[in-house]
DNA sequence: CTGTAGATCGTCT
DNA sequence: GACGATCTACAGA
């Protein structure tokens, strides 16, 4: 079943993090319908988180996505290279994300596949958010795409037991936000 | 297996 | 004009 608007919409993005963690996430666009199961996220909480873009409020063209209500998606590039899908989540003019970092490949595998020019590996474990983006062909045209809409969207359908594997950790990549680097706001599935 | 350099460009200073 | 919520290839041990 897919997540519904209401979902997205809950305050505490650390929460949602963690309960992303085996939902299924599915892009539908020309070559067909590929989707793979959440594995790891990051949560980005609001103004006070210094890993935060929006971190201090700002808030410009780019970071302006995450100031909308949850439920959309923000897509940047990185390092000129790769684009980090993000899920905006909670109330409009509060800026918090959850970051995708990586998936179990579970439909189109062979269309994300030839996405990597055959060098998927085999077992269908994507990690990296910029890997992640890649297998599901998002980019940053897709940057405020609604996610209740038929080209992204999540699903509902994980087994529950799920939960019971989760861990937390601290975030990666974020060495410039002194303290807040500490956050336990890192999920991973299976440790 | 570990470490590191290079890629590459939009965004912000 | 510098740098980043990264990935890959390749060198060396």
């Amino acid at each position: 079943m897919k997540l519904s608007r209401g979902y997205y919409l809950d305050e505490d993005v650390v929460a949602i993090a963690r309960d992303l963690i085996g939902k299924t996430l599915v892009t539908n666009f020309e070559e067909g319908i590929t989707a793979g199961i959440i594995t790891e996220t990051e949560a980005y909480a609001g103004i006070h988180d210094r890993a935060s873009h929006a971190w201090g409020g700002r808030r410009t063209k780019r970071t302006e996505v995450m100031f909308g209500e949850g439920g959309i998606a923000y897509v940047y590039l990185c390092y000129g290279i790769h684009s980090l899908f993000n899920i905006v989540t909670g109330l409009e003019n509060i800026p918090n994300a959850v970051l995708i970092r990586g998936i179990n490949a579970i439909r189109g595998i062979e269309i994300m596949r030839n996405r990597f020019a055959g060098n998927l590996p085999l077992n269908g474990r994507i990690n990296g958010p910029g890997r992640v983006s890649r297998a599901l062909a998002i980019n940053t045209g897709h940057n405020g795409t609604n996610l209740t809409g038929n080209n992204i969207w999540l699903e509902n359908n994980a087994n529950p037991q799920i939960q019971l594997k989760v861990t937390s950790h601290c975030r990666i990549g974020i060495d410039y936000a002194g303290e807040d680097a500490f956050l336990p706001y890192r999920f991973l599935l299976n440790g």
